[in-house]
DNA sequence: AGCCTTTGACCAGCG
DNA sequence: TCGCTGGTCAAAGGC
């Protein structure tokens, strides 16, 4: 990152850098802006274990934690559900990457390298929690959403030769989805403008496929190989094999009418390391800061400015031990975060997934085979009702 | 030349 | 068995 930094920068003032803090400072952190709401939920994958610094990384020792293996099992007790992307990884498959991972998804590479929310090597190991470092991920997905449509046409000319050097591991190993169904952060004063000034016919003029068929560049080269509307989404869905021989390493990607990522699905779990030698990854290793910095990374924001990282989502993540849902699973979950009060969350467990959505986040839906740990997602949950809905046996909040 | 996207067709699962 | 739906295939074309 720091070789391309400087391109990057041209069009950015600067790039506020972040230093995790240790999970019990995450208050600090995501008083610029990221708010944790469904970050804290993914991270609640993983294990304290600080010896993970890629995404996918995070998630193989995530996988690997005994709570996850706990979870397994007992998911499986659970009804011995057909998750739709039970994984076959192996036990032991560790996908060491450099510890890098950057692009969102839902961002173009050129979008996210001014984004806000762009990451540079993760703290993982020098303070940063496995949750922290995949709320930040997380965050990045959930945030970059905001910023795609605005960044894409002020960016895709300027930032396109040194983006894809900036996107870098975000490998999705697990069956993982991020589905920012609802932007509804608010925009920050600075792009708000831009924003509006944006028309739909500008977006529809925009070659959204040029911005957005390559949703996520988390390091791994994907091949499209199918496009269709599905009608329980209404959203085209999008097909992405990963191109590395006997990958099997799949991912759906849904956007909305706007091109807009809504949702992405990660299936199966790469056999191989993110590829180096190609030219997206010989970007990426030029953009990454250096051996040292990999050694010793840090969060490093590489949007316009902290005001875009302002928005209302002041939501910060109380102790643990006060998260307060107490769910029997299956269920699902509406209600606010008694922090601020926003939003609701939603914990599906027959199907394994969780939803998080609150006034000034998307929607971020993560699927596992593990949902004990998501119940506890390190927020203070108000339970303001409670009914069947429809369709669900399940009791609803 | 190699890899990618596009897109209609095909297939399998399900009710 | 049939229709619907989601997922995949594969040819064609583009970069």
């Amino acid at each position: 990152m720091a070789t391309t930094d400087g391109a990057a920068r041209v069009s950015t003032p600067r790039r506020p850098t972040i230093t995790l803090p240790p999970r019990s400072a995450a208050e600090t952190l995501f008083a610029d802006g990221l708010s944790p709401g469904p970050l804290t939920m993914v991270s609640n994958f993983f294990s304290e274990n600080a010896d993970f610094s890629s995404f996918s990384q995070l998630l193989a020792g995530a996988m690997a934690s005994p709570s996850f293996s706990a979870d397994n099992s007992s998911s499986e007790n659970v009804g011995g559900e057909k998750f739709g992307f039970r994984q076959n990884r192996p036990v032991s498959l560790v996908v060491a990457h450099s510890p890098v991972f950057i692009v969102p998804p839902g961002l173009s590479p050129s979008g996210f390298l001014n984004s806000p929310v762009f990451l540079s090597p993760l703290q993982s190991p020098f303070g940063m929690t496995h949750q922290q470092a995949l709320a930040q991920v997380t965050a990045q997905a959930a945030l970059s959403q905001c910023y795609m449509s605005v960044q894409i046409e002020h960016q895709a000319s300027s930032l396109a030769a040194s983006t894809e050097s900036l996107t870098r591991h975000q490998s999705f190993d697990s069956n993982t989805t991020i589905q920012p169904v609802h932007t509804m952060i608010s925009e920050p004063e600075s792009s708000t403008m831009e924003s509006s000034e944006v028309s739909q016919s500008d977006r529809k003029s925009l070659p959204i496929s040029a911005a957005m068929d390559k949703p996520i560049n988390d390091g791994y080269n994907w091949r499209k190989y199918g496009q269709k509307q599905v009608k329980t989404s209404e959203y085209l869905r999008s097909y992405y094999n990963c191109s590395h021989l006997n990958c099997p390493v799949k991912k759906k990607v849904e956007r909305n009418f706007d091109g807009k990522i809504t949702e992405i699905v990660y299936k199966g779990q790469h056999n191989h390391e993110i590829p180096q030698s190609n030219k997206r990854a010989k970007d990426r290793i030029d953009m990454k800061p250096n051996t040292t910095n990999q050694a010793k990374p840090e969060l490093r924001f590489q949007g316009e400015t902290e005001m875009s990282m302002t928005n209302e989502s002041s939501h910060s993540l109380p102790g643990r031990d006060q998260a307060s849902t107490q769910l029997t699973p299956p269920l699902q979950v509406l209600g606010s975060c008694c922090t601020c009060g926003n939003g609701y969350t939603e914990v599906g467990t027959s199907k394994l997934t969780v939803s998080y959505r609150t006034v000034t986040e998307p929607k971020i839906v993560v699927q596992t085979r593990s949902e004990v740990d998501l119940l506890d997602d390190g927020y203070k949950w108000r339970k303001y009702g409670q009914k069947v809905v429809k369709g669900s046996a399940h009791p609803r909040w």
